[in-house]
DNA sequence: GAGAAACCTTGACGTAGGTCAAAGGAAAGT
DNA sequence: ACTTTCCTTTGACCTACGTCAAGGTTTCTC
């Protein structure tokens, strides 16, 4: 597929003049990841960023035993990595394909070429990195301030809100990473969806679907008004 | 003093050519806050956003029950509250004086305005969000991943480093605070401080001053190698 | 479709760190 | 200097959540 067309799609570059699309279009570079496979590792030097078109990304840090803590899940149409492109210094955390995914890497200096000369890609990425705090902003809030039932009734609003403020709630991860988003385990997980079963909150019959039954309940959990017995 | 002149200092507007400055002085606003004065809360829309030209700032969340998290503490030539400015929403976090403070004040159209006009301000604004990620990448890590005794050590590390390797941490803020910073309260901060001067790995004598007695023992600590007895 | 691997759930148990309470010390306003 | 308020420390206690272990289920892979 051309990738001037595919670059056309991105919220990023939105409103772009065809010109500077084709210029973009020429220092492109496709990539491909599999499923597992680590796009760039914590203390690598970031040369550019990527661009997904296709699949699934997880970008996460890591304890020297092991756990680690996702940062965020990115899919179609996000940018990631972007980070290193302007303080010029590494990766400060890990990203894994967690789907066979396609991405478009834009190198680094072109795009500082491309900012300097077209002001709405500055104001776009500005946009985005400013997004971006904003969630880390009530990630740490999370954290540091509110219990697991909490976070995981904020999370699955949050979710809901997404997909048109429906009930049913499809995961498209794992429990195991949900646990991972929240800044848990999978065992405290999933004693927390059960106890929230039993209180009639939810319904979690098959894997990765949640359906809401009392919405109500969980804004009071999310909003710290309400506690689960 | 002259707003230009004040300007010019700001890290932001380096290489900023003088008639922008001149541009950026008529539409700045010199601001001040009373220590303990609120300049922003949560919710609050954003018109603009503040840099700091002397005093000192923190930004933080609280939790229902009045519990705080500490998300930067900012001072002199730190720019803050601009996150509103590029996504159009409101402020993600409470902002407070915690000494009397000056500020400049950008409003939001014209710092905008300006950016579509000079890109090395986009390009150093962007630099500025993405240390700030870096660094919430950090907390979130902190918070998730490691004890307090980690982050405690990490803490120390990141001021002995930025005073220049010194042995002498002048803490600059209360220990009240400190302990706000790193996600936890004063009797669990009291507490280790008490158990790691037990163990001859520093010396609290006064109130806002520590000495590293055992930089090894905290450089463990902080990579999770050693726990406190 | 059989075997392996990953995922999910539940139970028993341990502990980091929070709450509550109390008291001495510093600091700031009058 | 005096009072009031805030900061810090210590002790007794509690609980949310992590660890370890084990069994059942789903899902890859060959």
């Amino acid at each position: 597929m051309d990738i001037a067309k595919q670059l056309s799609h991105i919220p990023l570059f939105q409103g772009l003049e065809p010109q500077y699309l084709q210029t973009l279009a020429r220092i492109t570079i496709k990539k491909f990841f599999q499923r597992g496979e680590t796009v760039f590792a914590e203390g690598d030097p970031g040369v550019g960023f990527h661009i997904i078109t296709s699949g699934r990304i997880k970008v996460y840090k890591t304890s020297p035993d092991g756990k680690e803590q996702i940062l965020h899940i990115m899919s179609q149409g996000e940018p990631f990595g972007e980070v290193p492109v302007f303080t010029g210094q590494r990766f400060p955390a890990y990203a894994e394909a967690i789907a066979d995914t396609n991405t478009l890497f834009i190198p680094r200096d072109d795009f500082i070429n491309l900012i300097r000369t077209e002001p709405s890609v500055a104001l776009s990425m500005l946009s985005v990195l400013s997004m971006r705090l904003k969630r880390f902003t009530s990630l740490i809030e999370d954290l540091s301030l509110r219990e697991v039932p909490g976070r995981l009734a904020a999370y699955l609003l949050y979710l809901s809100e997404r997909d048109k403020e429906t009930d049913d709630i499809n995961l498209e991860i794992s429990k195991t990473q949900l646990a991972s988003i929240l800044g848990t385990i999978p065992e405290t997980l999933s004693r927390i969806l059960a106890r929230m079963t039993r209180e009639a909150i939810i319904e979690s019959d098959d894997k990765r679907h949640i359906r809401i039954c009392d919405r109500a309940a969980i804004e009071e959990l999310a909003a710290g008004e309400r506690r689960l017995a």
